[in-house]
DNA sequence: ATGCCTTGTCAGGCTGTCTGACCAGGCGAA
DNA sequence: TTCGCCTGGTCAGACAGCCTGACAAGGCAT
């Protein structure tokens, strides 16, 4: 027990560690979403769930959002607007766009998620505790903030405003 | 600045968080591979590097490690094989398995691969502070091992052991 | 009113993973 | 021994999720 000096080093990487914690967190989620009767909400539908919002929203603005091209996206969104979470519509106006917006059926699938989502940080809060998973992330908010701050919009007023 | 309660406590999800966070790391990491001269190592190879070790282990163990099944870690391996990182040679004590090592080639990767993984984790702890991403690396190992304790056996023996 | 930009779509392709079927070799019980 | 079952690895085929390229319809500025 000589806590002599460990010669390479070799600690997990961190990438390691964060897939392992995102991934048991993302089978949480889907585990849960099933169980409230959103089977067939896959992973990728969560592109579009995430940042669809207000009374209509075009799809470049969308695949801008999500970091993806407007024809991965637009699949998404074909594929939601079959199963009749989202709704396409005309753009009044601009003829050339269509507006992408929730159905009632797709607001109560978002809500439902985001409560899933505070849910099981709740559980990991109790499980690992309060304080710690509150500065795992205010850490993480701040390493999006300062990596992708245009993903995480919700970050633009926060208390960190005013510090830089 | 009252701070009323917030109605539906609209806070990004941990796991979009811990996203942005993961592939930041992982573009860096790439970035830097390639600038070493390890431009044709691609994400997918991490399921072998991050595994491989000893004197050779079988298709079988490293599939285990992974998570994945054998024909998946296979075509990895036989990639990795065309690109002379590791080489397959028959296993003496069983004639049905082939073994499965790294060349010197491979330990030169495997080995700047994890240098680089430090440093980059080195480099965030100075950006963040190194006592916040120190809590964040022990949290995170935690629930690795509470999650997937077999992915990181490497945490089998730390203190945490006789905390149980 | 003409030429360029934007919006969305169609078509095709690639990567990474999976499932299913199979062969060759090991191993235990009759 | 040898027969039936298990195990290690491979072949073949499929599919999800993403991409790039090409385009038609519509807006917009000179």
């Amino acid at each position: 027990m000589t806590a002599a000096q460990e010669p390479p080093l070799k600690q997990v990487p961190l990438t390691g560690l964060l897939g392992i914690a995102l991934e048991a967190m993302l089978a949480e989620f889907r585990g849960q979403l099933e169980q409230e009767g959103y089977g067939d909400i896959r992973p990728t539908h969560g592109c579009v769930f995430r940042f669809v919002h207000g009374d209509g929203m075009r799809l470049t603005d969308l695949s801008a959002l999500a970091g993806m091209t407007k024809q991965s996206v637009g699949e998404v969104v074909d594929d939601l607007a079959e199963r009749g979470y989202v709704e396409r519509f005309p753009d009044p106006d601009d003829r050339r766009a269509k507006l992408i917006r929730l159905t009632a059926k797709g607001k109560e699938a978002q809500a439902t998620g985001f409560g899933i989502f505070a849910a099981i940080e709740q559980r990991w809060a109790e499980r690992f505790g309060p304080d710690r998973l509150a500065d795992i992330r205010a850490l993480l908010e701040e390493i999006a903030h300062a990596e992708a701050p245009e993903a995480v919009p919700e970050l633009a007023r926060p208390a960190l405003a005013h510090a830089s």
